[in-house]
DNA sequence: GCATAAAGTTAGTCGTTGCTAACTTTTCGA
DNA sequence: TCGAAAAGTTAGCAACGACTAACTTTATGC
């Protein structure tokens, strides 16, 4: 039982970065077109060194694909897994504040928080949201 | 705004190995009298090089005292922040049942939120868990 | 009491995720 | 248009947290 319980800890964290680049990445493309580098170094406060390791992580595993010096893009893969990630990623964000907490607090917390919330967990968030607390 | 946040969340990761192993250990100690690294090594599924490694960066830190082939003891530092971690963990497990999450989803997904759940977060859950959702 | 099993230590390796520094390529404005 | 600023690449480094393998020390049971 135990045992289990930090394995599923350690592979979430494995999955974290990858997750919170495709969202952004997807996100940065919805907002203005393309996605640069410098835009993610901005997003995550990290160097553009940092970023470009981390980009060829992405491609290594298929999420990203990228051409020197041109935007990112993201395969098909890293479309579905942003859009995933960015459904979640809201509903943490929304149970949070609807429970009362800050949206600047929310923001914060939801951050780290998606990456643990099983599917089992975040349907009850959606239900809750929708059909209030069970009695 | 953006940039800060995902600071937090590495901020987060950063002491979260130490706080799952002051915890294990003060209630290892509770349970059985002492801690041994074996008792580690079962706890987290990890090999006894890792426990090793860990408690040495542990002792460097200034939460536990060990001597060669003996027991792993808490400084009172490690004893107050396995006091803190302990009750926040309890208190996100209970509020994750109380969701209507299944016993076993809990502790899955406790183990890896409690690390993020901020002051104002953890006291929004304890106020619900006393006075209900807000209405 | 001693052999062996269990526990602990140490050395060396790896992947991830961060960094700085030096360099190249592209973009842009005077 | 061309030179400087911005963006991107590459190399090299480090801490963390995982591993295996080889070794030493302690504990146990016969
Ligand atoms: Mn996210
Ligand atoms: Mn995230
Ligand atoms: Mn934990
Ligand atoms: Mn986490």
């Amino acid at each position: 039982m135990a045992e289990r319980i930090h394995k599923r800890t350690r592979d979430d964290h494995a999955s974290e970065v990858a997750e919170d680049y495709v969202e952004a990445i997807a996100d940065t493309i919805a907002e203005k077109g393309r996605c640069r580098s410098m835009d993610l170094v901005r997003h995550f406060a990290v160097t553009h060194a940092t970023v470009n390791n981390t980009i060829a992580r992405l491609q290594r595993d298929g999420l990203v694909t990228t051409e020197r010096y041109q935007p990112i893009e993201l395969t098909a893969r890293g479309r579905r897994l942003a859009a995933a990630s960015r459904k979640r990623h809201e509903i943490v964000q929304s149970f949070l504040e609807a429970m009362g907490v800050s949206p600047q607090t929310a923001a914060i917390d939801s951050e780290g928080i998606e990456h643990h919330v099983s599917k089992e967990t975040l349907q009850a968030m959606t239900r809750i949201l929708k059909d209030g607390w069970p009695t």
